[in-house]
Parts: C-alpha cells; sequence; structure tokens
DNA sequence: GTCTTTCTTAAACAATTGTTTAAATTAATA
DNA sequence: TATTAATTTAAACAATTGTTTAAGAAAGAC
C-alpha cells in the first residue's frame, strides 16, 4: 500500500463523487497545472462538461477536495491536542505529546479511509503549489492550527525566546510535508531495505525525528 | 533577500544566459508545468524561437539549468565530506558533521552567487515535481550522493541497523528540502518574529535539527 | 569586398487548454 | 401520465500551449 499507487481501477459513486476522487488522485500525482479536467473527466467516466456543471470551474472543484479532506484532519488534530491538555491538567505538554497531536492524525485518517492515503501527497503539494489560491488555503486551513500548536509549546518551553519556537516549528512541519511529499524517494534509495508501505512505522518515526529536532532546536540557541 | 523575491529587473548577460535565468526563476517559482516558453522568453528579453534554437526545447532547457547548479553544488558537498574526514582520519565522523558536509554547502554556494538564491527553491521543487524526467533527474543527481553520505552514516553509527540509518536519512533529506521549499512560510506564519531573510541561520538551524532528528530516531530503534 | 556561419525574429503550425452552449436523457414531482 | 427539474453528453469556443518555418540581421573568415 503506497502513498500514491498506479490506480486504474474505475472510481466508484456518484458522478461528484468519482470527479473529486480524480481531482485528488490527480492534483496528488501532478500538480494544479498537471492535470487536465479531460483527465479528469476520463478518470471519473465522464466528461468535461458535467465536472463544470457540478463545480463550476478546475480551481473550484480543486478547492471543494482540498475542504474536504483537510478539515476533518485538523479537527483529529485539535481533539487530539485537547484530550492531551486534559489529561496533564495544569502541566506543559512534552515536545513529543504535541507533535504527535499534530502529526499522528494523517495516519489514523488514513487507517479508517483507505483510499485517503492520497491525501498525504496531496496535503503536502498543497504546500509547494504556486498557484496562488493555494497560497491562500495555506493561512486558510493551517495558520490558525499553527498558531494553537505554537501556543501550546511555549507553554511547554517557557524559557525559550519565541524566534527560537517559531524557526524549529517552521523545520518541524517542513519535515513532516517533506516526508509525506518525498515518500517514494525512500523505495528508490534505500535498495529495498525499508518498507515503504509501512505507514505507521514512518508516522512514528516522524514523530521521534521532528520532536526530537525541535528540542535540541531550542535548547542550541538559548 | 527572500530566498526567491519578486524579481522586476532584467537579466543580464548573452541570449543563452538569459534564457537560463529567466528559466531558473520561472521553473523555481510555477514548476515545470506552470511556466511557458513565452514566460521565460519575456522575462530574458528575447522570443521563443530563440529559446528553442538554443536548447531544442522546453525539457532540455531546465535540464541543462538544473545540471550547471546542481553539479556544483554536489562536488562542494563531498569536496567538504572528504575533507573531514581526513581531518579526523581513522576515527567515525559525528553525524552533526556529516550532515553540515550535506547542508552548509547550499548556503556557501548562495554566499558565492547572491543570484543563486533561487537556487534553494529550484532543488527543492525538482523533487516535488511529478514529470518523469524530474524523478531520473533525482536518481541521476542525487542517488549517488546519497549512497556516499549514507555508508558515512553507518560508519558513524556501527550498532545500528540499515533500515533505520536509510528511515532517518530518508527523513532528515525530506526535512532539508522541505524547508528550503516551504521557506516562505515561515514569513506567513511566524508574524515578524523571524526573520526569514537570516539564510546562514536556518541552514545552521537546518544542520542542529537534522542530525538530532537523525539520532534520535537511530537510538530509538535499535 | 564576398561568403559562411551564428544568431534573432515574426509568423504560422498543430495540439491542447478551460470553458460554454444547447440538445438529449434521466429523475423527480404533481 | 404530464410536467418540471436535474443531470449527462457531444460539439464547438476562444485562448494558450510547445514547436517549426523561413526570412532576416550580425559577426567573423577568407
Amino acid at each position: 500500500m503506497s502513498i500514491v499507487s498506479p490506480q486504474n481501477f474505475e472510481f466508484e459513486g456518484t458522478t461528484r463523487k468519482r470527479l473529486l476522487h480524480a481531482t485528488e488522485y490527480l492534483f496528488a500525482s501532478h500538480g494544479f497545472s498537471g492535470f487536465t479536467m479531460r483527465g479528469v473527466a476520463e478518470k471519473a467516466n465522464t466528461n468535461i462538461a458535467s465536472a463544470h456543471y457540478h463545480f463550476g470551474s478546475k480551481e473550484a472543484m480543486v478547492l471543494e477536495m482540498l475542504r474536504k479532506r483537510i478539515e476533518p484532519l485538523n479537527a483529529l488534530r485539535l481533539m487530539k491536542l485537547e484530550e492531551e491538555k486534559t489529561k496533564v491538567g495544569n502541566e506543559a505538554l512534552p515536545t513529543r505529546v504535541v507533535f504527535s497531536a499534530l502529526i499522528s492524525p494523517i495516519g489514523e485518517l488514513v487507517s479508517r479511509d483507505s483510499e485517503s492515503l492520497i491525501m498525504n501527497q496531496l496535503v503536502a503539494r498543497s504546500f509547494t503549489e504556486p498557484v496562488s489560491f493555494i497560497e491562500k488555503m495555506q493561512r486558510r486551513f493551517f495558520k490558525q492550527l499553527a498558531t494553537i500548536f505554537i501556543s501550546e509549546l511555549k507553554n511547554s518551553h517557557p524559557q525559550a525566546n519565541e524566534e527560537d519556537i517559531h524557526w524549529n516549528f517552521h523545520l518541524a512541519i517542513s519535515a513532516m510535508l517533506g516526508a509525506l511529499a518525498q515518500h517514494r524517494r525512500l523505495k528508490d534509495f534505500s535498495n529495498g531495505i525499508c518498507d515503504d508501505k509501512d505507514f505507521k512505522g514512518m508516522i512514528h518515526r516522524l514523530i521521534c525525528f521532528t520532536s526530537s529536532g525541535f528540542d535540541a532546536g531550542i535548547s542550541e540557541f538559548q
């Protein structure tokens, strides 16, 4: 089960769902300007006019697809964070727990809906796409979440300065998205030593990697 | 001096050089399928037929541009690594020194040629582009280098198993490329607290972050 | 000088792009 | 059943894509 495997199967459900599904797959593997409405229509077993009937435009179709994927993910992240906060009461959360709340929901959503494997490359891509509306999406879908998690990290590191917190949070997010986006390289470069299908393992390693990197960056500069 | 700042100035030099320069800038900010030959020609103050005269095709032009940027970078990386190895003689290199040899050349090339700031987004983008010839480029330009650095990390961690080495090297590379590719987010999210123009600082932080993350990942799983 | 090569340019090419139109079909409602 | 709304479809639209052609200009060699 690789993150984005070549899909020859037909998408199922209503035309609208098939279109969103095909959009998701093609956007994840080719980027916004790299896929075509005709390509989406063909993969969804319908035609281009139908896509415009349901969504109005290519841009609107991608936006709707992204919204449906990202919103549940962020909701799960916030839920996890609240859960951990009530657990410890007045104490500050360890770095690792904060990053676990941020990262582990990716793996959990993938487990729930096996088809959402694509989401990883998808979310990651939406952070490297240059298209202006996606830059806006970053802010709309992620800035608020980032603020909450950063303030939590401030609680965990009361002696650290804000600049270090922000810098290393940024590096951690970059690592997270980078790992999702470049997952295929692991297979190419490890000569079969690593199991790139071990998604749970990746999530676990990613949490360990980012929280350790974060803490090292905080203590180094203070 | 942000990594990719909006450039209104005209590119200088021969037509060929102006074309490569414009290609670099546009590919970095829009990706392969996101920029057009007409856009490149206009930015280079020439016309599309001239671009085809000098390079033959859009793909060949991008390949040539990438080659000219990546090869000197990798040469510097290998030189740094050899330098450090001769310093310690028979001893193994600390993780941090290995990652410093891998990452610091990015900052040094940027210092030498201020215009190569773009290179960062550029190299990073070439690792998230889906276009097939760029996937081939990953292997051509990076696989050999990765093998060398991985074997060096094996020397540094003789007790670790290969799987952990590969996984965490992969995560470190992802963090490095992710940080370069998503550099703009720092400005967007830090509310002016962090100086995104402090490139040397970023390189330093990145080396600290990745080597600590790597070591944590190695020791956790053994 | 002439000739040859190198480079530049405007114009056209065929193919593909997102989008729209309008007719045909299906589903829902009364 | 009759009528209305929702959906699908083929065809065409204008704009843009990478590429090519062929004529011209610039530069160097003889």
